[in-house]
DNA sequence: TGTTAGCACTCTCACTCGTTGAGTGCTAAC
DNA sequence: GTTAGCACTCAACGAGTGAGAGTGCTAACA
């Protein structure tokens, strides 16, 4: 009983029977790997060495007499194999990231929809929660009909706006001087101490009480919203494409469990490496059991870190999904990072 | 050879298949007639009926051993007669909408996913193309490292903006100046003149350059968003839950289909009475053969008429759907009409 | 004339039983 | 250590069968 580990032959074995299986999505036989793979060896040498992997927890058979199917620890294999090379930039995907995102819009959105169009698997962008934002600029431009449209930045370039009813009485100057007094008053300040400071200002003489509950309904929201992690999910139903879904019980498994939001915020927050590849079980997630879910990390701004990744069945061309991903954490670093 | 129409009982019948073909969607036998809804009649007699019904079209035979189901002329008899009553506001509809559809915020957006989570099946809203958009105002917010928020608001109450860079030498006076002197001269003007003037402006020693290509560029893609009818699609892979798509092919070919947006738009923009109820290939969307398309209208203004609508299978809860959309309708239009 | 009971008939569904083919494990020879 | 050969296993497929659901038709009844 000295079988070492896996010595370089069986290794490429492995490798060979990971990359027919990720191709065809059928148990391989060792008469395929000799023929197509290892064309020096016979079937029968394959069978000795494909009987060893097996006993070392590689490769699995659906049934006595089918060929086999690499298992999760195989597919760990492969990929540890890779990440320990660098990973490629892929120049053409880069260049389609580059296209596709457009800074002025939601970026986490459009490298969504952009890596699953891609990759067509799943993709999720994770923006990490921003703590302590504090206001830079509070505007109203005005609207129509006694409306003011109020915009509040935040020192990290974040946006959100919303539609508050303010006196007919005042016009777009009388806005511009509340805006400059409450600017001034209030940048600074955190989102948090934003919304303690206004219940002062109620006795203010100053602007009206619809603007002041505005402001402060506004920053509550972004509050929540920039105090959690968030997660955008794009092209959820490419899953339908590969056979491992072919039975909508399943389909609707995943996409169900995709919608429950918390677990993918948890696997794509605690991002230490620059890639990392959660196979099967690995992800803690039911109903992603036969998944793999592949991530890279960029960052944000202020030391955070967001998230970029790709979720699909464990049969998946890993090397190709790795660069992919390099791509679109490399667009999106130099667009939010500092 | 002189067997009138559909005389009541017939009407009874068919309306009772119909009923209990939308609760179960196994075909409907003449004993579950005769005891579960017609129970003064036996089978015999329902199946004398029956048979008649089929000769009239009005209901098919999987094989000759199963029971009937309704064909689409069936549905478009049973879904003419409830057109003709009144369709009935479900109050609490309407509540679940007013609760879920904020005011500031994207009211199709939350309207259609709002719709699809009430009725399970899948949601579409279509806003009308605005032509003639008048710009109303139009202002740049500061923004940290000589950034800008600009924001162009159209008498519509239409919202849009995009970041542009500025001069790091305009602080939010100067901002605001431009942005008075901007509006001063844009206001009123319909964002096609809006482009062709701002040609002009770039010889005058204003504002810089690039704040003028910024609203060129805004203005360009606003006039071009308002300037087609849009659809928003919600709750798609609901689908999954009916047995009619328990084939992923089937389920795919739905799914694609969703997102080739003409031909919902154009089933959308057509719509003169308050309901449409397309069946089957009523609406010409190949891919769609065995759905429904409930739709419902409203005003947004100025004459114009948006569109809300749901997507299911052919057996459906017609009375159900329409009484959500009637609700859905209803909301919307009290948001977005004059 | 409309309604009903009864019965023969049809067709799907679920199950079983060979047959086939792919692929393996083992053995013996090289 | 490698390979040819062979027996063996098991899923997939097709054919055959019985049960069950539901119909159409006929004849009797009110």
């Amino acid at each position: 009983m000295r079988e070492a580990g896996v010595d370089a032959r069986k290794k490429r074995i492995l490798q060979a029977i990971i990359e027919d299986y990720v191709l065809t999505a059928m148990p391989v036989g060792s008469r395929t790997i000799s023929r197509k793979y290892e064309t020096s060896l016979s079937s029968a040498t394959i069978r000795n060495e494909m009987s060893d992997l097996e006993e070392m927890g590689y490769l699995a058979q659906p049934h006595v007499s089918a060929g086999r199917v690499p298992s999760h620890k195989a597919y760990r294999l492969y990929v540890d194999g890779l990440l320990q090379q660098e990973v490629a930039a892929d120049e053409g995907a880069k260049a389609f990231f580059t296209d596709q995102i457009r800074p002025t819009e939601d970026v986490a959105t459009a490298a969504a929809q952009a890596l699953a169009e891609l990759t067509r698997y799943t993709a999720v962008v994770m923006m990490p929660k921003q703590l302590e934002l504090r206001v830079s600029c509070l505007q109203l431009v005005p609207m129509p009909k006694g409306a003011a449209l109020l915009v509040i930045v935040t020192d990290t370039g974040a946006i959100r706006d919303t539609v508050i009813r303010v006196s007919e009485r005042l016009d777009s100057d009388a806005l511009f001087s509340i805006s400059r007094l409450l600017t001034e008053r209030l940048a600074g300040r955190t989102l948090q101490e934003v919304q303690e400071m206004l219940g002062a200002y109620a006795r203010m003489n100053g602007p009206d009480a619809r603007v002041l509950e505005g402001i402060a309904s506004l920053a509550a929201q972004m509050e929540k919203q920039s105090a959690q992690d968030t997660v955008i999910v794009a092209g959820s139903h490419n899953i339908l494409n590969y056979p491992e879904y072919s039975d909508v019980e399943k389909a609707r498994a995943f996409l169900t469990a995709l919608e429950a939001k918390e677990k993918l915020t948890h696997l794509l927050s605690h991002h230490d490496a620059p890639f990392m590849v959660h196979i099967g079980s690995e992800s803690s997630i039911a109903d992603m059991q036969d998944c793999a879910i592949v991530t890279a990390g960029f960052p944000v701004g202020r030391g955070h870190r967001g998230a970029v990744g790709v979720i699909g069945p464990s049969r998946m061309p890993y090397d190709k999904v790795l660069s992919a991903l390099g791509a679109a954490s490399h667009v999106l670093g130099e667009l939010l990072g500092e």
